[in-house]
DNA sequence: TTGACTTAATCAATCGTTTGAATTAGCCGT
DNA sequence: ACGGCTAATTCAAACGATTGATTAAGTCAA
């Protein structure tokens, strides 16, 4: 009756997944594409295969499928993000003795960050959550913020500080991060803007190099860098 | 009992809007904020001080009065847009004979957008419906696409083509065209990171006007091109 | 048997839409 | 200026359908 407080883990340690988990995949194929509002409970539980019912005990009720899924896509996404990061850290910092790796480090940064996020189809969908969310943040935005996103702005910060000069935590490097990164968000939330203007209905991997090679030309230049010879 | 086919434009010469008018102006407050499905049409009609039924009478239901908010925003923007781009494109017509001007008229450009998108709050809920249509592109983004976005694009394709060196209409230049439209469009999606990050609560004047310069500078220096001093 | 989980059925509330009557505005012949 | 006519518009009320949530009986492995 009452949702369960404590995880057993009992059940089959088999290896397909249970109705928890496919109610979180239903949750972020369906929420991605229609919204939290546009979504019903009945379909939330015809795509997981489950009960509707399932959805109360599980979770508590709809909301707190949404809150479960936006701290899943911050789970799920830290494997993917935390070493681009560190290694644009590590990188920062070596490059206080070699001033000329610099470019070659953002290259390597924008490369990671175009490919994570046009790359993968289920990153695509995550994206779409998050953007709703910034879009209009509900009370679970913090999730998100505190996470990924400071994290990952923070990062950037510490790049754009190392390529101008700045100190990491003044207001022009922070407005010039966030430019920095949406020079790359842009061909997420513009997806269907480029596709239309290219006469693309996909990122292929092709294109998604054009992609990354276009960017990083461009997010080099705005700091100030020479595109390096070939960044792999 | 009909809807009313032919607009004879009779009543009042008045001042006030009519029904019709407060029903779109409740479209855009809400729908802006919460998403087509989020909104119910009591929620609109309650904002426009309307019955219910006036949506059907007015519009033919809830999707036509969306789609019709759609194309209201469309043509609303038109005299703030036309004349930027207009004045982009005369400026890189005359830029062909003195080089030396286009970062001017690349910084020009920039202010105009920076402020037509953060200095106007109707300009923002616009730009939340034009973003969850980018987000989830409903039947009606064509709407969207054609009326103001193509024309941006091929215009912000201009200004790329003509500090590259490249031709308008590759690629490559519609990428840049892209990414550059990033920089700015990142204020208005992002407005909630900016201000978390910031400690702001809002775009002030001196705010804006400090995210401006910033991106002049970033979106100059993608473009290889000189921030010119003092730019008004 | 116990506890974890699923099920069908049902709850009140709200959804978008429709109805038909009431109200309002503009135009007519007088 | 007048009442009478017509069409445009607004109104309260209700429509069937769907919403998120809940219930109690059921299944199944340990």
């Amino acid at each position: 009756m009452a949702p369960p407080q404590t995880a057993l883990q009992p059940k089959h340690a088999g290896d397909e997944p249970d109705t928890k988990d496919r109610l979180l995949e239903a949750a972020l194929q369906l929420f991605s594409t229609h919204g939290f509002e546009g979504v019903s409970t009945r379909q939330l539980a015809a795509e997981a295969g489950a009960n509707i019912a399932a959805i109360a005990y599980h979770f508590g009720g709809k909301k707190e499928l949404y809150h479960a899924l936006l701290e899943r896509i911050v789970d799920e996404t830290e494997p993917r993000f935390a070493p681009v990061i560190q290694a644009l850290r590590d990188g920062l910092e070596g490059a206080n003795k070699a001033p000329d790796a610099l470019s070659g480090i953002a290259a390597d940064f924008v490369h990671s960050l175009v490919h994570g996020f046009l790359g993968d189809e289920r990153m695509r969908l995550r994206a779409g959550v998050v953007l709703r969310e910034h879009a209009n943040p509900s009370e679970a935005f913090s999730i998100l913020y505190e996470g990924r996103i400071e994290p990952m702005q923070k990062a950037i910060s510490g790049l754009v500080a190392a390529a101008t000069g700045l100190s990491e935590d003044t207001p022009e490097t922070m407005l010039r991060a966030q430019a920095l990164f949406g020079q790359i968000l842009i061909f997420v939330i513009g997806r269907e803007v480029v596709f239309r203007r290219l006469g693309w209905d996909s990122y292929t991997p092709e294109r998604i190099a054009l992609v990354r090679a276009t960017v990083t030309e461009s997010v080099l230049a705005s700091l100030g860098l020479q595109t390096p010879h070939i960044p792999h």
